[in-house]
DNA sequence: TAGTTGGGTTTTTTT
DNA sequence: AACCCAACTA
């Protein structure tokens, strides 16, 4: 018996298909990752190939590792030498070797889009671009755009002919890649960009890799970009062995770049590729797949297929409508309780899906009270928060001088009286003299009218000179302890009345754990190469399984993870699809919208939980949604909970008057936006006209003033009622970070901690 | 120079 | 609601 057995006949043909272009359209839960590991093991084992000569491209390291870990356990012996990587990665170890043939030194580093911003705020003041016209994000989105579909500055300014916007942008883009190549440093686009050029220019270096990588696979293809498939392109040319898997019914990264037609016209460009289908999946029960397609059949332009199970129907898609968010919240809350309690699901059975990061926070707060371990995926990359950026920013100043933002980030950090009026100084002699602002920094005496302030300057030198000179002999682990102990960071965050303190102290203590197993997984790393490794990180990559917690993370982090229950929050029209791409000409956006919605459905193995709420508080004004077109588009048959979708189905019929979907989809507006700490009596006549009538004014009488923390009229000891709870004595009460957190001994249903303002309790 | 306050802005998703 | 920035004050 081999371990082929296994696969069914088109897994079989992936394997075995190992010459050539291949596509590989797998659907969702088709068994992919399966088909890329075997067909790994088959080239290495059957077909003798070196693990040397195969490459795998993921998206995320989390994936990469994953694959890698299962080749592992396949193939054994020999598997670490599998370039296994993702894109960005693979280009900075490409870069890392050749960059000083595209003119930067070898040791350049990583903006980020923090560090993007500032440069680019910079070079706006520079070119007198008025930032309330034309914002430095849009700038940099269309350089980003740009470098996607490796448009250099130069083309880019050809194509502005006429259009003063893209003028701007174009001497913008132009000033940027000067200002980053002056401080070596690239943009995550750039890896991508720059290593297209390299290979392009340099006929060794293409020629030393295509001899290298004689199969390629691409995993999540539907999310390359153009710059990303010309990468490919150039390493496969040679061997023309390139395996491409991808749905692109899966595919959610346009705003990213992600080319669609890489897919679609994949047998354009290689007319000899065998196409290859996985459509029986093997995660969902019927009903969760059933829905699925339903949902996806109504996107024109797509690859048709539909996926089929073997497996039974499984439990109908549940499905809850709610007056207000933090009572969706609450329901999840306590059905993962129930499940939990009922023995039906685990805490790591279970997941929660969001569209945005900002809902996570109802969730979790509910979370917290009820007691159910989670951890929220996403939201801020945990590098790039203040106070690791901060750290960070030492340890690259410690490194090189040469990255100008992380010295002029920490050298007033903590306090040192060093201010703006000074670093403008030392900027403008660096420039003088064409010389980085470190260095201008180490000839403090020769800059003209500086005076009280080169003695500070001098001590920020002096030690960060004393780190360098420390860091051979004690490590990144003795390395950044001192540096927390020498600047006094931690102590002055100890210090601080800043009420983020604590989770900053422990964002610290995460990072100096990370580098001590970065330390002991890699012997005697440099700093350079811990720098270079945490700059490509991205949040999902660091959740472990196995800790048995909730995941809370947006739909799309959960690409390509499965779960046992999935529950799809913010089933809103407004919300989920978004707002944005309800309103938009653009009928392509919806449709990545559904296809958003497509992969939150087949995330679930067993039970689908879909919610959504009447209102929601969304940047500070209270909306009322209808529920989700895409809830609408299941078979009823198919769910457990019909009567908020017939409720829908009437909204359809009168969609013109409502001025929802349909052809006039740009006149859409949400239901009412009620201006928050109304009452319910004022807001009659403002929603009188909008269509939901009783059902949200019943909404509101609700809502408002429930969510507001003061002190509660209560206090330890009293006698309380809760609505579900009943009575029940408050045993504490202590202001949390927004609102107080009441500690209530039920008669019947035993101790709760819950925040007042939710509580909702009563004084008996 | 540092800390505070008030005003303006916010497209959703991320390597 | 949350964040960022400019202007103002000590």
């Amino acid at each position: 018996m081999s371990i082929y057995d296994t696969l069914n006949e088109e897994q079989k043909k992936g394997v075995f298909t190992t010459q050539g272009p291949v596509l590989l359209l797998a659907g969702a839960g088709s068994g992919k990752t399966r088909v890329l590991t075997h067909r790994i093991a088959y080239l290495i084992e059957e077909l003798g190939v070196s693990p040397w000569n195969i490459m795998a491209i993921t998206f995320t390291n989390k994936a990469a590792g994953e694959m890698k870990e299962r080749v592992e356990h396949l193939v054994g012996m020999g598997a670490e030498s599998i370039w296994v990587t993702t894109f960005h990665s693979t280009c900075v170890r490409i870069l890392h070797r050749y960059a000083d043939r595209l003119g930067y030194d070898n040791h350049f580093t990583i903006y980020d889009t923090d560090d993007q911003k500032s440069v680019m705020k910079d070079i706006c003041k520079r070119l007198q671009i008025d930032t309330k016209l034309l914002k430095e994000r849009s700038i940099l989105s269309a350089i980003s755009s740009a470098k996607d579909e490796l448009i250099s500055p130069k083309e880019y300014e050809l194509n502005a002919m006429g259009d003063f916007r893209k003028q701007k942008i174009a001497q913008a883009y132009n000033e940027y890649q000067e200002a980053l190549r002056k401080s070596n440093a690239m943009d995550f686009d750039d890896l991508i960009v720059k290593a297209v050029e390299l290979l392009k220019a340099d006929r060794e270096v293409l020629e030393n890799y295509q001899k290298r990588f004689k199969y390629i696979m691409v995993d999540e293809y539907q999310d390359t970009n153009t710059a990303q498939f010309e990468l490919v392109r150039l390493l496969a040319d040679a061997s023309h062995n390139l395996c491409v898997v991808g749905d692109d019914d899966q595919s959610i990264y346009k705003f990213r770049g992600a080319n669609i037609r890489n897919i679609l016209d994949f047998e354009k460009v290689y007319p000899e590729a065998a196409v290859i289908r996985l459509e029986q999946n093997y995660r969902s029960t019927k009903n969760v797949l059933d829905a699925a397609n339903a949902v996806i059949r109504n996107n024109k332009g797509r690859k048709s297929k539909t996926l089929w199970t073997d497996k039974g129907s499984g439990n109908p898609v549940h499905f809850r409508q709610f007056d207000q968010a933090y009572e969706e919240a609450e329901f999840i809350a306590d059905d993962v309780v129930r499940k939990k309690r009922e023995g039906i699901a685990d805490y790591g059975d279970c997941a929660v899906l969001y569209r945005t990061n900002a809902q996570a926070r109802l969730i979790e707060e509910r979370f917290v009270v009820e007691g159910i371990p989670y951890k929220v995926v996403g939201g801020i990359n945990f590098y790039a928060r203040r106070e690791i950026k901060d750290l960070l920013a030492y340890l690259k100043t410690i490194d090189n001088g040469r990255d100008d933002l992380a010295v002029k980030r920490i050298i007033n950090v903590p306090k040192r009286g060093i201010g703006a009026a000074t670093i403008a100084k030392v900027q403008n002699y660096a420039d003088i003299h064409e010389m980085s602002f470190y260095d201008a920094l180490c000839q403090v005496d020769d800059i003209p009218g500086i005076g009280k302030s080169a003695s500070r300057l001098d001590a920020f030198v002096t030690m960060i000179q004393s780190f360098r000179s420390k860091v051979e002999y004690y490590g990144l682990e003795g390395l950044i302890k001192d540096v927390i102990e020498t600047t006094g960071y931690v102590s002055e965050l100890e210090a601080s009345d800043d009420e983020d303190a604590e989770d900053r102290i422990e964002n610290i203590d995460e990072l100096i754990s990370k580098m001590v197993s970065f330390e002991t997984a890699h012997g005697e790393p440099t700093l350079g190469e811990f720098l270079e490794e945490v700059a490509l990180v991205a949040d999902i990559d660091n959740v472990e399984a196995g800790n048995n917690k909730v995941l809370l993370m947006t739909l799309h982090s959960a690409k390509g993870l499965e779960f046992p229950h999935i529950y799809l929050a913010g089933m809103e029209d407004g919300v989920f699809p978004s707002y944005m791409t309800i309103v938009s000409d653009d009928p392509d956006e919806i449709e990545e919208e559904r296809r958003l919605a497509y992969v939150g459905i087949t995330r679930a193995k067993e039970d689908l939980t879909l919610s959504c709420a009447r209102m929601r508080m969304i940047r500070g004004e209270t909306q009322i949604n209808a529920v989700s077109r895409f809830v609408g588009e299941i078979p009823q048959e198919l769910m457990d909970n019909r009567a908020p979708v017939s409720r829908y189905r009437v909204m359809q019929q009168n969609e013109e008057e409502y001025g929802f979907a349909g052809k006039s989809e740009s006149t859409y507006r949400p239901v009412a936006t009620l201006k928050p700490r109304r009452t319910a009596a004022e807001n009659k006549p403002f929603i009188a006209g909008g269509g939901l009538g009783s059902l949200a004014v019943a909404g509101i009488s609700k809502g408002v003033g429930a969510v507001t923390g003061g002190k509660p009229d209560y206090d330890v000891g009293d006698r309380v009622k809760h609505v579900k709870y009943g009575e029940g004595t408050v045993t504490g009460l202590e202001p949390g970070p927004r609102d107080y957190k009441v500690t209530v001994d039920f008669d019947n249903a035993g101790q709760k901690i819950m925040y007042a303002a939710f509580a909702k309790l009563e004084r008996i």
